[in-house]
Order: structure tokens, then sequence, then C-alpha cells
DNA sequence: CCCAATTGTTCGATAATCCCGAACTATGGA
DNA sequence: TCCATAGTTCGGGATTATCGAACAATTGGG
């Protein structure tokens, strides 16, 4: 009976990947809620993105270490690493947030 | 007489393409000798990339707004365009630069 | 000035990746 | 059991990345 996803340890984050899975407009977002929500489920219907390729955002996040994801019957329910993130690229996670408007007018 | 190449205005800086642009392993460790040695040539020569691949990795920098380029003669000079993207990112490239090693387990 | 060497860009073809509709799997409810 | 819901996986077409080869630009030597 699984409960969770598996997904790399904090040692095995790598700079790189996790920048690389941030460099998406779509994911960017996703972790945005993420921050705010604490617990987003994995549709977005305001976001005009077909399912599959959510999907595959979530994927792309979730090997990238930014995510765990708790499985709940037919629900999956993703949550930030932020304390793993925290403790291996410290202040990277808190500075992408703070960024407010994509870019202004 | 150009004397640098032309690069995104400070408003103008997104954050996804930025990111995009860090997370890739070549361009990720462009961006660290920037930071330790100030100004780099175009080469590269211990880095097993060719020089046609380097170029579009710089140009892939250049047009996220990270760098500046200013040219002498037959040779391209790299900065990292430090106070803008702190102006705009507070804390991004600090947080980016602090993370040692690739993971070292 | 002319030529060769050096530096880096551009072009073009192949390789890798991404996107997204369709089909599939799994769970829950009637 | 049958159907609706939630997501994943598969397949192909589109986009993007890579890198050798050709090209352009500058410098130094004769």
């Amino acid at each position: 009976m699984v409960r969770t996803t598996p997904k790399p340890a904090v040692d095995d984050l790598d700079l790189a990947t996790v920048l690389h899975a941030l460099g998406d407009p779509v994911r960017l977002e996703l972790v945005r809620r993420l921050a705010t929500d604490g617990e987003v489920g994995c549709g977005a219907p305001d976001l005009c993105v077909p399912k599959s390729t959510l999907s595959n955002h979530w994927r792309t996040l979730r090997e990238a270490g930014l995510t765990s994801t708790r499985i709940d019957g037919r629900n999956r329910w993703m949550t930030l690493r932020r304390a793993d993130l925290e403790a291996r690229f410290p202040g990277l996670l808190d500075a992408v947030l703070a960024v407010s408007a994509p870019a202004g007018h």
C-alpha cells in the first residue's frame, strides 16, 4: 500500500537539475502555489495546460527533488520540500519565491 | 564601433528565463567562473565543450540577462551583471553561488 | 599590403527533449 | 458490476540543443 511516491534524498539533490525544473513558467507557477497553499492537487483548471502536460510537470518537479507526493485514494497531494531544499540550497527557494511580478507592465 | 553586445534591461529580466539559463551544468560552471574570476574569455579549454556550443551557452546567458559582453579586438570578455540581478532578484545569485560541490555524497 | 593564425559566430543536420491527445490504470460511488 | 473521476503512460509531431564545418573579423609578420 503505497502512500508516497519515491523521491531523491537530500544529498542527491543537484543544483542544475533543480534550476532546470524551476526554469519553466508553468512549473514556477506550481511552485508558487505550493508555497502559498501548502498542499495542492494535481489538477489546475485555471492554467490552460492539458492534464498530461501537467502530470509531466509534476514529475519533473518531483524527480528534481522539489516536491513530495502523498497519495490519497485517486488524488495526489503535492507539497514543497522546503526543509530539504533549505538544507541543501540555503536561501534559494526564498529568493525565487520573493520575486513578485513576472516582469512588470 | 561596437564595444558591447546588446542586452535586456533590468525590468525585462524574467525569472523563468534566468532560471532556465542557470539550469544547465555547463552554464552553471561558466557563471561560477564569472563569479570568482570577475571577467572571463569565451574559450574554456578544460571544459570538454566545442566552441560552437560554448558560444551558444554564452548567448543563452547574455540573452537571459545574466552577463554583459565587452568586445576587445577579437576577444569577448564576459562579466556577471551582479548589481542588475541583485536589484531584480535579491539573493538569488548569492544563493546559487553559495552551493559548494555538485552533490558529494 | 597580403597572408596566415587566432577568436568567435552562424549555418545546417542530427540528436535530444517537450508537448499534448488518446488510450490506459486505478479508485470510489451508485 | 458499471460508470465517473483522477492521473499516468504512450506515441508522434513540434520544438530545442548539440556540434562539425564554413564563415567573418581582427591581429601580427613579412
